[in-house]
DNA sequence: GACTCCGAGTGACATAAGTTACTGCTCCGC
DNA sequence: GCGGAGCAGTAACTTATGTCACTCGGAGTC
């Protein structure tokens, strides 16, 4: 029990937004939280809720989204390990704008609004921190609307690809190699659209030579030709 | 000089940010602060460059918004007297996400960062009011991202006439009566789309017995059949 | 080995969105 | 009164997006 506390203060120090706080706070802190478990598909919150507290994400990943009356869903963000998710509505008191599930068995640290809210008191830096999170959120939200107000879904997928790239991607003989991180399914939620045009688009580009798809097994064979058709066209 | 200085405390005042402050910390804030004019059309700032300070609007309306390579643009807020514009920048130190312009000519406080951060440590009530300020922000960008994804021109459309039926309508023997606040051109921005298309769909309304169209003058006829048209195929 | 589930590829359409290129109108300044 | 500028309406297209309805193949399962 003591060993499993010790690690929760470990994991809340990770997290940006506590980075500052000092091994006894935090481990004062860890004393108040809450773990929960996650299987894989299990849904965090929903879009909705009233939101009571702080989920920080000690293992495993989630995924912030949206869903529409026809069931189809747009990704906000993913999260790993470290990153806090939903911190605004634990300062501003209003529901939840979006739901959030778990893209793999996950491990979530759960710190209730009014020890939060104790905790920034005590510490006037900390919410300067939460801004400077937020910041980042909001700039990918701005981001994401650029994406779907200017952008066509083939120009959207090659800058996913050109991401993972490099990333995730390793230099073969063949070209730069690398496997998607999820089902078309999902990747069309991130982008915002379906899964049959991340298909489609995908093929065009195997049959203009960019690149080679076998199923989520993607090669690029042209990395600017791939770059160039961002230019052309926007 | 001095009844401008007090003017300007009383604007302070009523902005969200610093409606705690007392009426002598108001005053010396304001005595640090900037006032500055811009004509309509005019840009404040622009996506990229450096934030240096915060932008309160005292008087007028400007607009935050992103433009495309191809010269679209697609707005994410209209602020008026009261609200701050570009909180966000001014804490985590990053470049402004988007640009901003005048609608009308504004009168814009400016309060350097230098400054707003001081004040802001000596009052730590200052960050929690700005972490709701930029909750409600983030609201909206989420929304703005939910229609760009799920609904169409015309359903963006007919949501934005039914909340300005609400705001600005006047009931009349015709139907509820009101005017486009801004050109076609400018409505299409905020739906994120061309003027053709707004054109269009208002024609379509029209000629669907929904509403009357003369130019900017519009009279809803149909009030229930509009929000009839949001349910279906969405 | 037959059966089933699920992810992926695909053709045929339907429709939404965007582009081009005009026309017409109205308000201004000269 | 003339000429321009800017806004609005529209027709004719092209292209992007999304939907339906299958097929196919591999990974489990019984």
């Amino acid at each position: 029990m003591t060993a499993e506390r010790t690690d929760l203060a470990a994991a809340l120090g990770k997290t940006a937004l506590l980075s500052s706080l000092t091994p006894t706070e935090l481990k004062t802190l860890a004393e108040r939280t809450v773990r929960k478990l996650f299987n894989a598909g299990e849904l965090l919150f929903s879009e909705g809720e009233p939101c009571n507290g702080l989920h920080i994400v000690a293992q495993g990943k989630t995924r912030i989204f949206k869903t529409s009356v026809s069931g189809r869903e747009q990704v906000l963000a993913v999260n790993g390990p470290g990153d806090s998710i939903a911190e605004l509505p634990v300062f501003d008191g209003g529901p939840f704008p979006a739901s959030a599930s778990a893209v793999e068995d996950t491990e979530i640290v759960f710190i209730s609004r009014r020890d939060f809210q104790e905790y920034c008191l005590q510490h006037p830096e900390v919410p300067l921190k939460v801004l400077t999170v937020v910041g980042g959120r909001l700039r990918r939200l701005v981001g994401i609307i650029e994406e779907l107000s200017f952008t066509t879904i083939r120009q959207r997928l090659i800058s996913s690809l050109l991401k993972l790239a490099q990333s995730e991607g390793k230099q073969t003989a063949r070209g730069i190699e690398f496997q998607l991180p999820a089902t078309h399914q999902e990747l069309a939620n991130q982008l915002g659209t379906v899964r049959e045009l991340v298909s489609r688009n995908l093929m065009r580009l195997q049959a203009e030579g960019l690149l080679d798809v076998d199923a989520r097994q993607i090669v690029v064979k042209d990395l600017d030709g791939l770059k160039a058709v961002l230019e052309t066209t926007s």
